[in-house]
DNA sequence: AATGCTTTTGAAATAATGTAAAATAAATAC
DNA sequence: GTATTTATTTTACATTATTTCAAAAGCATT
């Protein structure tokens, strides 16, 4: 399930985006909604979204402000949706750090797609729809994880936990976006049920257990190499 | 430097593009053509180029062919450039695995920052590029250090010293930067701590600790001199 | 070389993570 | 609807890593 943040103030366009995108994706696709670009920011560092849409003109705090601010800390992919067709203001959202300027109107189709192929390349989903490292695959569609060539079973949490990693391979994963994938919006009243799901995964994995390393202060981290 | 193969019959829009990557990029980007869906082809699997650009209409093998041919083995990342522009077509591309879709005409400096911004994307230096020092390096995207060429593991707070330094490779960085940096709003109840952190994390960094510099008084300083 | 100040060092205290087992909650079967 | 199974959370403690702190060493000024 892929989350996009769409900043918009005209509840139009919003409605109709959440319907076709809800309908097209058969679910598996959740938009989130923010009418201003304060509550936008706020909500875009709250949630591990894999997409923001931005609408250029906001009140008070616009689009170019939010990509900005995001950029600071997040690598999230990032699209901006607007009227506004000037070359400058294409020109500034790239420096801003965006990876795409749509300008309004456009095809839903084609939009839909070019969110899906935008979502998938930042995933390293490009070609097989299968993340993995080592000796170790994680089908994303099927839902189901192979270690040494051995189907494993594993509980939600435990899945959720390795495909987040395996979606951020080679990259430092902190424990709090760990906990914001798999648990979402009902927080873990605990924090220490991540340790116990983090042991539970590595028995689960046997060998390929050794993947994952334990960065301790920053987080965990999924790799190619035992 | 940046590899990418144009595979365009165009010879005026080769030349263009050409031109004004080359001057744009000074020469960071390297652009290497094919006039032929097969060159093409050919091309892209012998040589690992960071993207490709693929026109649509092509005698033989056309830009569809070619990116359902090299789809099956890579997942570099592939724009079309083409006058096609019936949705009919948007969409085939999108579903043969495209990143990108782009319709003649467009603006050339639009296109450079698109271009730019889709191969950050798929090497994962969206926000950040990687800092260095002598033989040291730090990916602040992935979180990790390399030093001669081993990754070796640092602690939060090592870390993020060490990041700071490298931020500001060559100027004397203050003892209270530093702390504020790697402590944030809860400030460190013995100002003494970063001496500590200081010496793990030269001993972390081995040989490569000479490149820290001692400033006493004022601070540290991190440059490329042993 | 003596003084006052800053930095380095290593042992002790603290904090973070790993593990196992028990308790609770949720899902499934009967 | 209840029993059974399975998954998740809590708890307690072991282990490992990190931070603190005070003593020792280094540096600059006289």
């Amino acid at each position: 399930m892929y989350r996009i943040l769409l900043v918009e103030d005209d509840k139009n366009i919003v409605e109709m985006l959440c319907d076709y995108f809800d309908g097209k994706s058969g679910g598996n696709i959740k938009i989130d909604t923010a009418c201003d670009g304060i509550v936008g920011v706020d909500k875009a560092y709250e949630t591990p979204y894999d997409l923001l849409l931005l609408d250029v003109m906001l009140p008070h705090f616009d689009g170019f402000d939010i990509c900005k601010e995001v950029r600071r800390y997040s690598d999230v992919p990032i699209m901006f949706i607007t009227a506004r067709c000037g070359q400058e203001d294409i020109l500034n959202g790239y420096a801003l750090g965006c990876d795409d300027y749509i300008v309004k109107p456009f095809s839903l189709p084609v939009f839909y797609n070019k969110v899906l192929a935008l979502i998938k390349r930042s995933k390293g989903l490009v070609r097989s729809s299968v993340l993995s490292a080592g000796n170790l695959s994680l089908n994303p569609n099927k839902g189901i994880v192979v270690s040494d060539g051995e189907e494993i079973s594993l509980t939600a949490k435990e899945y959720q936990i390795l495909k987040t990693l395996l979606e951020n391979k080679g990259k430092v994963v902190s424990r709090q976006t760990l906990i914001e994938n798999a648990w979402g919006y009902e927080e873990c009243s605990n924090e220490r049920s991540l340790d116990t799901h983090m042991k539970n995964l590595r028995k689960a994995l046997g060998a390929n257990s050794k993947l994952i390393k334990t960065v301790v202060g920053r987080g965990y981290r999924i790799g190619d190499n035992l």
